[in-house]
RNA sequence: GGCGGUGUAGCUCAGAUGGUUAGAGCGACGGACUCAUAACCCGUAGGUCACUGGUUCGAUUCCAGUCACCGCCA
């Protein structure tokens, strides 16, 4: 049995369309899986969609369809995009799929089984968009920057503090990886709890302390709504209420699930498969994956993914206008953009082609677990310099060279080892890169023989030999020694280019690429080549420069996307948060915006539920002044004021001191939820709540009228 | 607020267990060449290595503090 490598991307959640961040991960994925497959592994590349949960079900409501047909929709429109750009998965998961569904109910059974989950009950402050809990009074800001609601909930609860513990001592010790070093010390920090304020600390294996009691019990039920996969027997005997399982072990069970977790049928397949040698994830999904999805495992006895690695945000260009818009970047504008420097192919192999220039883009440019910036501007510029001047001119000079002196027959010379050190650095250099997951410095690598291979043809100036009948056999080395380094560097490039890498294969007369990495011909390059009499195929460009159409098309292609009705998004009350990173990837975390393609109404439509006048007067919104404003120390967010209110004064804390100076709010009239129960923050308690829109990322802008009001007036 | 990270040429970033002229790519400029996709090759960047103080014969590299930005703290 060859080696096996099982490779995932987060499933993504259906909440909104696929953008660039989407695909960002699944580029990085399917390059591995096809680098796998090229050593002759034995691959499976799993992607796909998470479909339930609370905002999916708000979201049909609000889209005026059912939950399972909208997430049909969007999930044909990331598998849509993804056949656009010829990714290679395996299978692609939906977490409605019924097989799923059985082998999650299959885990929360093992699991309660096992004692590991028990019911209890609990009040506190849900966020909604995030589907958790947060600390807090009523009115707390969630991590979306929206105010959160209080739900009482008779939960299931997994028992995450028992693997506190464990869960230290398995990362600590390696046995689970998790990359990038930062990201498993920010895991590391969670799971050990504040150390340093002087309590009782204890040590793990490994002699670090860690305060035991810092990782709390997991809620994995809701019964708030109904769209997702109910909690199985026995544990739904024993509750009146209707309980659905957490949507995050509902998601993070897909992996298991999809290589047969929970189906007898196939647990040869799970067997061999389980565990995943690499999980590919976004930073901000990193907690899920790292502490609660290895402590099921745990608890359920099962073996643990091999490695985590987690990448960064792109960043899009600040511009005034795309910053005061949800700044998405379309995968599809790049495809079309880059597809037209092509125009003698059809849409399907300009659409492959494209694909490559932002394969190679994403990963070139960006320091995988890092953020990165994605510009129009940088793309083409790394377009252009590497792959139109670099790779794609050196194969042309190259091969024409032949053609011209040769007829187009590779000619046969004796051995020689130049080049040899830089193609067989290179070889080394992309292995040990991919095997880490540095995407950046195997590219790099390549660009490396690429620059070696254009100076080695420079130096020997093979044109120069071409007139001197007695170079003969020089210029025939030289031209056989440059095409051999292109068969290596065409080889090495396959994973991140395998459209292009298959055409260059062809003109170098090998026939299909695919074919030979399928045949595991490929397995190790410095072995096979060019055999006697090779005869080049048909030479047609490769990269054609892209000049300032190519920048002006992709601009007005975004622009089009983001026309000013996209814009009104921002007015809105309470949609989703606009931030100016797009989180590249997530299965729940999702915090981008709609993307700006969609309708007006779809964009500004808020997912609330219908209230009657009646539920609206309950809420006693008034006028009052703001009379005193400070900071409240050691509070980055609060801030406390007194205001009047005519009948009255009250102290209210608000969660504003990152953008309102204290000095500039007294005097000044707001607008505050004055019935609101009274609650206790860093050990002041706060009667009300100040009324504040939230707009772009979540920044507050206090409500105020225009006209000087007198205080205490009642909204209504 | 706690913990952690980052701050190096116009841009993106390397790097130095402290020591003669601090590096790469891109962009720009000059040269050379003409096989090639106005490509390729060669040369040119005078940057207080964020700021301040300390240790040292010597610091951008170590230490402390300051500032800015970022991440995690269910």
């Amino acid at each position: 049995m060859p080696e096996k490598f099982y490779v995932t991307t987060p499933i993504y959640y259906v909440n909104a369309r696929p953008h660039i961040g989407h695909a960002y991960t699944t580029i990085a994925a399917d390059v591995l899986a096809l680098r796998s497959r090229m050593l002759g592994r034995d691959t499976w590349f799993l992607t796909g969609t998470d479909e339930h949960g609370q905002k999916i079900e708000r979201s049909a409501v609000a889209a005026g369809i059912p939950p399972q047909q909208f997430a049909d929709e969007v999930s044909a429109s990331f598998q849509s995009l993804w056949k656009r750009m010829g990714i290679s998965y395996d299978q692609y998961i939906r977490t409605t799929d019924p097989a799923h569904q059985r082998g999650v109910q299959q885990l929360f059974r093992t699991l309660y089984e096992r004692g590991e989950i028990y019911l209890d009950q609990y009040t506190g402050q849900y966020c909604v968009s995030e589907e958790m809990f947060v600390e807090g009074p009523p009115g707390t800001i969630g991590p979306d920057g929206r105010p959160t609601e209080t739900v009482t909930e008779e939960n299931f609860y997994f028992r995450l503090s028992r693997f506190q513990k464990p869960l230290i001592d398995l990362i600590e010790s390696h046995q689970l990886a998790i990359e990038p070093e930062s990201r498993k010390n920010e895991v590391l920090s969670f799971l050990r709890g504040s150390v340093s304020d002087g309590g009782e600390n204890l040590l793990s294996d490994t002699g670090v302390a860690y305060r035991p009691g810092a990782l709390k019990d997991l809620s994995v039920s809701r019964t708030s709504f109904d769209w997702g996969i109910p909690v199985p027997e026995p544990a739904a005997s024993t509750t009146q209420q209707k309980h659905v399982i957490y949507v995050w072990l509902d998601a993070l069970a897909n992996y298991m699930t999809a290589v047969g977790y929970g189906d007898p049928d196939r647990q040869d397949t799970f067997n061999r498969y389980w565990p995943a040698d690499l999980h590919l994830v976004g930073k901000e999904i990193v907690r899920f994956h790292c502490v609660y999805w290895p402590a099921f495992l745990l608890a359920a006895g099962l073996p643990l993914p091999k490695r985590i690695t987690a990448h960064g945000w792109l960043l899009f260009e600040e511009s005034k206008m795309s910053k005061s818009r949800g700044n998405i970047v379309r995968t599809e504008t790049i495809l079309d953009s880059f597809g037209a420097l092509k125009p003698e192919l059809d849409k399907a192999e300009q659409d492959l082609f494209a694909a490559d220039v932002l394969r190679y883009f994403l990963l070139r440019e960006i320091p995988f677990g890092q953020d990165g910036s994605f510009s129009f501007d940088a793309l083409l510029a790394r377009y252009n310099a590497e792959l139109a001047n670099g790779y794609g001119n050196l194969v042309s000079r190259t091969l024409k060279l032949i053609e011209q002196n040769f007829d187009g027959v590779i000619p046969e010379s004796g051995l020689t080892t130049e080049l040899t050190s830089a193609t067989t650095a290179a070889i080394t250099a992309v292995d040990l890169a991919l095997d880490r997951q540095h995407f950046t410095t195997a590219v790099q690598a390549c660009a490396g023989l690429v620059t070696a291979t254009d100076g080695y043809i420079s130096e020997h100036a093979p044109w120069k030999l071409a007139k001197d009948s007695a170079q003969r056999d020089r210029l025939a080395t030289v031209l056989r020694t440059a095409t051999k380094a292109i068969r290596i560097l065409t080889a090495l490039l396959y994973p991140v280019l395998p459209y292009t890498t298959e055409r260059v294969w062809q003109q170098l007369g090998l026939g299909s690429l695919r074919r030979a990495v399928e045949n595991g011909e490929l397995t190790n390059l410095t072995h096979g080549g060019f055999g006697p009499n090779a005869r080049l195929g048909k030479l047609a460009p490769l990269f054609p420069r892209a000049d300032k159409d190519t920048l002006t098309r992709m601009i007005d292609a975004e622009q089009k996307s983001t026309s000013p009705e996209a814009g009104a998004q921002q007015l809105a009350p309470m949609t989703e948060a606009t931030p100016d990173a797009a989180p590249a990837s997530s299965a729940l975390a999702e915090v981008v915006p709609e993307p700006p393609n969609q309708s007006a109404q779809e964009i500004g439509r808020p997912d609330t539920p219908q209230i009657t006048i009646d539920d609206f007067l309950k809420v006693d919104l008034r006028v009052a002044r703001v009379l005193v404003a400070e900071r409240i120390p050691k509070s980055d967010k609060l801030l406390r004021l007194e205001v009047d209110l005519g009948y009255e004064q009250r102290q209210i804390l608000a969660g504003i001191a990152e953008f309102y100076d204290p000095a500039n709010l007294v005097g000044r009239n707001v607008v505050i939820v004055a019935n609101l129960a009274p609650r206790k923050m860093r050990g002041l308690e706060s009667q009300g709540m100040i009324v504040a829109a939230s707009v772009g990322d979540g920044t507050p802008a206090l409500a105020g009228f225009l006209d000087d009001i007198e205080i205490g007036a009642r909204l209504r």
